[in-house]
DNA sequence: TTTCTCACA
DNA sequence: TGTGAGAA
């Protein structure tokens, strides 16, 4: 398929998934006239590098684990390399704390809004923002 | 419709 | 990390 297609098939705009390819995370062929060609395996994968890159990981460390996430139970990199090791933990442990951040604020709003509708439906006021835990900054 | 590149937030 | 514009 074009990039037109894909595009549509995976709500992703043209002009990124030219610079995913540019990152090195696509590697569509080309037909003669040099329109890019990607496979159906390519809107999986399109998926998938738009869900790292929410998780917050940068393109350079999802173009060395992109292969390794593929099918998890295949070892890829049957002598893997030290850092590879420690690249994946340490992603590993950002997303972990990084949830816990998502949790935490996602409590505070939830207890908020809680807080708010039942205001709203007994004619008192809402609690202070000040006694509720203040909402934390997500690691950068 | 697609390509590319340059500039920019 | 992503976008806009212009030209082919």
């Amino acid at each position: 398929m074009r990039i037109g297609e894909l595009s549509r098939r995976t709500g992703t705009p043209r002009r990124l998934l030219r610079y995913y390819e540019e990152q090195g995370l696509l590697l569509p062929s080309r037909c003669r006239n040099g329109y890019r060609a990607y496979d159906e395996h390519a809107v999986d994968r399109v998926m998938q590098i738009r869900g790292l890159l929410d998780a917050g990981l940068p393109t350079r460390i999802i173009k060395q684990v992109l292969p390794c996430l593929d099918k998890p139970r295949t070892i890829h990199f049957p002598r893997p390399e030290p850092e590879m090791i420690a690249t994946l933990r340490d992603e590993r442990d950002r997303m972990t704390e990084r949830i816990r951040s998502l949790t935490r604020n996602r409590d505070a709003i939830s207890e908020y809004l809680d807080a708010v509708l039942r205001a709203g439906a007994t004619g008192t006021t809402a609690p202070e923002p000040s006694t509720r835990p203040a909402p934390e900054a997500e690691p950068s």
